[in-house]
RNA sequence: GGAGAGGUGGCCGAGCCGGCUGAAGGCGCUCGCCUGCUAAGCGAGUGUGUGGGGAAACUUGCACCGAGGGUUCGAAUCCCUCCCUCUCCGCCA
């Protein structure tokens, strides 16, 4: 949520900021309705103010003695005033919310212009693409072949995209979770957080999911609960409605843990294997920060999520999302895109931004400087650290051998008990 | 699920027979004074949101004492609904 004063202080920029996006979200609207609003809170304010004196009055009066009755019966009439007022003022602020609530983030200056993910800026290339004598298979027929992923039987269980991990393949997912998780709490300084896998309404709201993509969600049946779609949502919520110390910052969080999307609109897309399912798991980084250091901590961010590719030898190529292509609520945000050689292709395994102040404004985190009055809000972010289906995905494919074997990473192998390759 | 207790400012904690309480007191923090270090001491300040005035320091209106309704001229204080926390009992991974 962008903040309202600067809405209207900077009509155009944001009017610009958003068509670079391609949002054409009815701004005319907002100012129309903000100024009824402002119109209405005169008014109303004028009319409590003169409430609390005359009640003021009305107290001493009635500690002295005197008659009250006019008074009171004034009041009355002004208190149904205020009511009513009230009433319509809510009506409009409503209005005025809803549209706040609907404006996207505005982009870093830094973000490339762009309508799609076609406009995206290439930032680098990293790693060796794999060169196979034989023809590469696609992670799902070398999953299926393994028996260590079956897609029929999850199916069966569940329904379309959903996996099923058998043997070495459950291992190592679960090996990948652990290698990541240690990676970055031992190296990288973030604290390990386990969070609830369901979240209510509220925190949907402050991260940006709701209420504008409620459609993207699994919601409970009977309950104003839903499932996390990533963990940012649980995490960046940790401290909502807090007033942190300056020397609380910068906050460092990871957290594994299963995500859940409906996927609605993507019905064609990516049918087969891990790359796009209603459930997968995922190491999520979350970032408070202040603002001054937000951009930096981008940086840091990225190099952290890229660390693991590294690691784990796989190649990959780094992206700047143009406006078009930016999520809803960030400023700036870089894709690491690993190499799927099956597709010939880099695919999307992390995606790392910077919210700026606009998540920070919803949920409300905040922190105090040192000599200095009030408040300010931090800025957040967030980025994969790795999404872990695509990254067994991508293990599956780049290490896949002539004989159809998977040859583990080095260093996943503590992770699988030594385990030197994965063969059926 | 049954029976109780409670949710107040950065934190702790009064107020809760309705009205000079945005909220005592303490802690913490900031600034100043004092003190040859540290500690202690003294004085002042110290919430958020939103609107107005001012170049600014600042000043001023309104709202906020878990959330939402209600009663009243007036509610942190009374009533209703909901949420959450804690204790005991029952059940249970």
């Amino acid at each position: 949520m962008l903040e309202i004063k600067f809405v209207r202080q900077n009509f155009q920029k944001v009017v610009d900021a958003l068509s670079k996006r391609g949002d054409s979200a009815k701004l005319n609207e907002f100012i129309k309705y903000d100024e009824n609003r402002r119109n209405i809170l005169l008014e109303v304010e004028n009319l409590k103010n003169k409430r609390n004196v005359v009640s003021g009055r009305i107290a001493e009066m009635k500690k002295k003695g005197e008659n009250t009755e006019d008074l009171i019966l004034e009041m009355r009439e002004v208190s149904k005033t205020i009511k009513s007022l009230d009433a319509d003022l809510s009506e409009s602020e409503g209005v005025v919310n809803d549209l706040l609530m609907s404006i996207p983030n505005i982009p870093h200056p830094s973000v490339p212009e762009g309508k799609n993910e076609r406009d995206n800026e290439l930032v680098k290339k990293e790693g060796v693409i794999p060169d196979f004598d034989f023809e590469a298979k696609a992670h799902w027929d070398i999953g299926e072949d393994l028996k260590i992923l079956d897609f029929e039987r999850a199916a069966k269980i569940t329904g379309a995209r959903f996996p099923l991990y058998f043997g070495a393949g459950a291992r190592l997912e679960r090996a990948l979770i652990n290698f990541m998780l240690d990676i970055h709490t031992t190296e990288h300084g973030y604290k390990e957080v386990l969070p609830p896998f369901i979240v209510n309404r509220q925190s949907m709201i402050h991260t940006g999911q709701l209420p504008k993509f409620e459609e993207d969600l699994f919601k409970l049946e009977g309950w104003d609960y839903f499932l996390i779609p990533t963990a940012e949502v649980p995490v960046t919520n940790i401290h909502q409605g807090e007033i942190l110390d300056e020397s609380d910052l910068p906050v460092y969080f990871t957290a594994y843990t299963p995500c859940f999307r409906s996927e609605a609109g993507s019905y064609g897309k990516d049918t087969r294997g891990l790359i796009r399912q209603h459930q997968f798991n995922k190491v999520e980084l979350v970032k408070l920060v202040t603002p001054e250091s937000s951009y930096d901590e981008l940086e840091k961010l990225l190099a952290n999520a890229e660390e693991i590719l590294k690691r784990l030898g796989l190649a990959y190529q780094v992206v700047t999302l143009c406006a078009g292509d930016l999520g809803f609520s960030s400023a700036k945000t870089y894709d690491i895109e690993v190499w799927m050689p099956a597709q010939n292709t880099y695919r999307e395994i992390s995606s790392c931004s910077n919210f700026e102040s606009f998540q920070a404004r919803r949920t409300s985190i905040r922190f105090r400087k040192k000599g200095v009055k009030g408040s300010e809000l931090v800025h957040t972010l967030n980025g994969s650290g790795l999404a872990v289906g695509r990254t067994l995905a991508a293990i599956l494919e780049n290490y896949q051998q002539a004989d159809g074997c998977v040859i583990i990473p080095e260093a996943l192998r503590p992770y699988m008990g030594g385990m030197e390759k994965i063969e059926s």
